[in-house]
RNA sequence: CGGGAUGUAGCGCAGCCUGGUUAGCGCACCUGACUGGGGGUCAGGGGGUCGCCGGUUCGAAUCCGGCCAUCCCGACCA
């Protein structure tokens, strides 16, 4: 049922969050024309303005990844099912949701060739061919692709058959080279997360059951999401020499001895998008942090029945001013009352809406509206473009600050296991307690309370013992319901 | 893959139990007029193989069977 619009909401259609956060999201998924289903089961469409989200995802990304000193390539979406096998560890984690094409040019196929759900095998054996002598490492790739991995149950965004990816692959002279390349990425990956989707998220090390099928360790970043559950928003692996053995990757070391190169893996993917709705949208919609607005300014003239010549020329002339300075701006001129407008684009997230009508004019002023406070104040036309740059700063610094200080007021600690399960039934969220390593245990509080390790940020050993058994605890873990 | 629910216009639903003219409502959409600083009003209009296949019947959206899809809850995952 459709909502009355209220003076909180503005906008209709979308089920409010405190209600049902699950429907909240499906909701403005559709509304926002982010994406949308498609025929073929679990996989979406990403729709124009979605799409856009994710472009200045990667734009973000791509910058830093080669800044580092990483390059671009492409490799083939099929992998001969003989090179994912090769890897045990690996083949046992991807086979139950592998795709396999069997058929092909009317024939059979004599060997049948996997749907890439990931491109370790087959990176790995180029990287075999390409890596003789020390002088060829480091080899530092990544690539932009998609990939296909069977899932039972998907969601938009946040988990769906076919998704688009970042993977870097990179091979190393030493072990110590392999792990400081993991870190960095990690790195890299919460900065894209802080300072562009304005999305705090928690670094650490996951455990054993949770690590990449095949890698020696597995680290992620983790966000909280509005409803209390964390969402793993990205993953960096050390594979250690676990691949290059699988797949001969071996070169000669400046000791004349033959070694196996050292490997890391390392994505994230559309996922990105689903957190972003999920960290920063309200009832009336999304809101999106500048740096990832596909329009940072939405310029709204209000008039009378001549408003196209009284007041759009003005508008126009704003337009200009506003990109000139670097602003991604729209001017919406459709022919709609503008309080429909407003909440168009508050549903849309646009993080800055300047109101431009008769009065406004006469000031020589324009009125402006900050998504993520909802306060407006008029600001004269004299040196706006400079005044909206600093207006989208504060908004991008606003966001960020007020996620992260949900999730401080959403973190707790837990003392007994007791304690443990009943922050666990009641407010949502982080809790942090010390384990003892055993992944019988991590099991148990699964089963117990649907919450898993979600990872592990210091390798410092608290002292005390394990919040569910009485051993010695040998790490402190971030526990949550996850998606 | 198990347990529960639902499939009727783009979206949300009524009609089904008790079969019978032309399948209806709200929103959205199209045309026009008046409007225009927070989702306006009026008038006119378009859009449906009632998820699919089969059965019962003179007649099926409605009853029966099978299949498919989607959603929610549990086991696997970025």
């Amino acid at each position: 049922m459709p909502n009355k619009p209220t003076k909180e909401t503005f906008v209709t259609e979308i089920t409010p969050r405190s209600e049902d956060f699950s429907r909240w999201y499906l909701d403005l998924v559709r509304r926002a024309e982010l994406a949308d289903y498609s025929p073929v089961k679990g996989c979406m469409v990403i729709r124009p303005y979605g799409y856009a989200m994710w472009e200045l995802i990667q734009q973000a990304l791509d910058a830093r990844i080669k800044a580092t000193g990483h390059v671009n390539a492409y490799f083939p979406l099929f992998i001969p099912n003989s090179l994912l096998t090769k890897e045990a560890e690996h083949v046992e984690g991807f086979s139950p949701q592998v795709a396999y094409v069997t058929h092909a040019g009317g024939e059979e196929l004599e060997e049948k060739l996997v749907v890439r759900p990931t491109s370790e095998a087959i990176i790995g054996t180029m990287y075999a061919n390409w890596v003789q002598s020390w002088r060829d490492l480091p080899i530092l790739i990544n690539q932009w692709a998609n990939v296909v991995r069977w899932e039972k149950k998907t969601y938009p965004f946040l988990r769906t058959t076919e998704f688009l990816w970042q993977e870097g692959h990179t091979a190393h002279e030493t072990e110590d080279e392999a792990e400081a390349e993991t870190l960095k990425i990690l790195d890299l990956y919460a900065d894209v997360c802080e300072s562009v989707l304005a999305m705090p998220v928690v670094k650490g090390r996951k455990t054993e059951s949770e690590k990449f099928a095949g890698a020696l360790r597995t680290y992620s970043i983790e966000a909280l999401m509005g409803d209390g559950r964390a969402l793993q928003a990205g993953t960096s692996h050390n594979l250690g020499q676990n691949f290059a053995k699988a797949f001969d990757i071996k070169f000669q070391a400046r000791d004349k001895s033959v070694q196996h190169v050292w490997g890391t893996s390392w994505g994230v993917t559309t996922r990105l998008v689903g957190g972003l709705i999920m960290t920063h949208g309200d009832d009336s919609g999304l809101v999106l942090p500048p740096n990832v607005a596909p329009y940072q300014v939405v310029i709204v003239p209000i008039g009378r029945e001549n408003w196209r010549e009284t007041v759009l020329p003005k508008a126009l002339e704003i337009q200009r001013a506003l990109a000139g300075a670097g602003v991604r701006v729209t001017l919406d001129e459709r022919d709609e009352r503008p309080g429909w407008k407003f909440a168009e684009w508050e549903l849309r997230g646009v993080p800055l809406r300047l109101e431009i009508g008769p009065k406004d004019i006469e000031k020589s002023a324009v009125l402006v509206a900050r998504r993520d406070t909802r306060e407006k104040q008029s600001l004269a036309m004299d040196g706006l473009p400079q005044r909206i740059l600093q207006l989208l700063e504060e908004a991008q610094a606003n966001l960020l600050q007020r996620a992260r200080q949900f999730r401080e007021e959403h973190t707790q600690r837990a003392g007994s296991y007791a304690e443990f399960r009943e922050m666990m039934e009641g407010r949502p969220g982080f809790v942090i307690a010390p384990w003892c390593g055993a992944a019988d245990c991590e099991a148990r509080i699964k089963t117990d309370t649907q919450a898993t390790i979600r990872n592990m940020p210091t390798a410092n050993v608290p002292p005390g013992s394990c919040v569910r058994c009485d051993n010695p605890a040998k790490a402190e873990a971030w526990f949550a319901k996850a998606y």
